[in-house]
RNA sequence: GCGGGUGUAGCUCAGUUGGUUAGAGCGUCAGGUUGUGGCCCUGAAGGCCGUGAGUUCAAGUCUCAUCACUCGCCCCA
């Protein structure tokens, strides 16, 4: 064993599992094809300034998690802690918005975040992420709702639960905030020290608090719905209606708020009853204020991400059958150097005409050899020694009905076909 | 950042009140026919007992530190 080892946090994700990694990226990608999203892809560092005034200074993504370093140049870069401010830059960079009145965007990426590890979190994972760029209508948010779902469900997953909720534009923001404070004033000196800060500075996360004296104390402060505007609150109770037509099971909860600064209006999260603390498996909402405070017009949008580590955590939870590693269809056993040299030709032939084939490659006996097919639960193997060499044919064994009969070495390729 | 649990072969785990060459099952490799798989039998390889220090005549076993994993808090995907 070598005395390295993976740094904390991060994992190796072996040859026995990238099928499984495979297969939702490729349910995904499905899903997003269908739903009209394209790929994008961005680099891995950026700017730090970018995540400091876009992702927010008062989270503690921005505040405690950060792989910033300094590059040569002696520019501050950061490892990306979340997909959306990168996908927004680029957005902008190459003026996305101007062939289509909506851009529609996926991403798959790695994502780091200097954070205890534990179960379904990680320092490095990968996410799954969209964005919607372009778009005020309560459609854009129930598309954006209805892929995630749909992707779940094509994914076997239907016990995840959505929950949802609205903060308000800016324009109901201070007045809200406002209520918030004044609700929670004569109580500042029993809430938890974590609240009391965010008293001052997001009061909207007080409502997350997990504490329990906190949660009694808050328990009837008005919620951000009390505050919404009349357009606000169109917008959220068209959505429901949307999300109702859909069939998608949802809950309103008052206290969902998140910890991106970012968000306006709808907010989201689907949560899994499988992974203990870890549970919230897709989270997102609107952003309709990012893109001009990163300098680009006004333009409102909405997005999510899904952590793939808990995704795939989740299903294998639920017994829901993954692929595994592929088999190959052909094993050729070859016996001396004259068989090999048959042999190297005829892997190279069958695997050109599309057919998986395997061989040993470590000179082991017939019967090792065979012991390998029946482990790689090849279908066929063709055997070939010196007999088979001077008469120019191959043994092919069929391995379910151990039928086995000799070829001409010409025909190898359509017999193998034909039994395939 | 805070609190609890764990750490012995590739994998899953045993290792008695500290006491000689650290065990099992699975897996791997070889053999049981001269060119033939799954079952069975035999044998072999494979261990800085996470790492470092300490206590002791003696440490896988006790103490401390450290690292990693894991569970909870926090946060989030």
């Amino acid at each position: 064993m070598s005395r390295f080892s993976a740094p904390r946090g991060t994992q190796d994700i072996l040859p026995s599992a990238t099928p499984r990694w495979q297969f939702i990226e490729s349910k995904i990608r499905e899903t997003c094809r269908l739903y009209g999203f394209n790929e994008i892809r961005t680099p891995t560092f950026e700017e730090t300034e970018l995540f400091i005034k876009h992702t927010g200074e008062s989270t503690d993504i921005v505040n405690k998690e950060m792989y910033t370093f300094t590059s040569r140049g002696g520019q501050s870069l950061t490892l990306r802690p979340e997909g959306t401010p990168g996908t927004v830059r680029a957005y902008l960079e190459h003026n996305l918005g101007a062939n289509l009145p909506v851009a529609k965007l996926y991403y798959l990426s790695r994502i780091f975040r200097y954070e205890r590890p534990q179960a379904g979190r990680y320092r490095e994972h990968n996410q799954f992420g969209v964005e919607m760029i372009g778009s005020a209508e309560p459609l854009a948010d129930a598309e954006v709702i209805s892929l995630a779902w749909q992707l779940f469900k094509s994914l076997g997953l239907t016990d995840i639960e959505l929950k949802l909720n609205s903060l308000g534009g800016p324009e109901d923001r201070p007045a809200y905030r406002q209520a918030l404070r004044e609700y929670a004033e004569p109580i500042l000196e029993e809430l938890c020290p974590t609240c009391k800060e965010r008293y001052d500075k997001n009061p909207l996360r007080m409502l997350d608090c997990k504490v329990p004296t906190c949660r009694e104390l808050l328990a009837n402060a008005p919620g951000p719905v009390d505050f919404l505007c009349a357009v606000c609150k169109e917008h959220f109770e068209t959505l429901q209606k949307y999300l109702d037509s859909l069939g998608i099971n949802y809950t309103v909860d008052p206290r969902l708020v998140r910890g991106l600064d970012y968000y306006t209006r709808t907010v989201f999260e689907f949560q899994t009853p499988h992974l203990g603390a870890q549970n919230t498996i897709c989270g997102g909402g609107r952003y309709d204020n990012m893109i001009e405070e990163m300098g680009g017009p006004p333009t409102p949008a909405l997005g999510f991400g899904i952590g793939l580590e808990r995704l795939l955590l989740t299903l294998e939870g639920h017994d829901i059958e993954l692929p595994g590693v592929p088999k190959p269809q052909v094993f050729v056993a070859a016996l001396g150097t004259a068989a090999k040299e048959v042999t190297v030709k005829l892997l190279a032939e069958l695997r050109e005409a599309g057919v998986a084939t395997e061989t040993d490659y470590t000179g082991r006996s017939l019967k090792a050899q065979m012991k390998l097919a029946d482990k790689y639960d090849a279908k066929i193997v063709l055997i070939i020694g010196e007999d088979e060499v001077s008469q120019g044919v191959v043994t092919l064994r069929d391995m379910l009905s151990k039928e086995q009969r000799q070829i001409p070495i010409k025909q190898v390729l359509s017999t193998v076909k034909d039994l395939l």
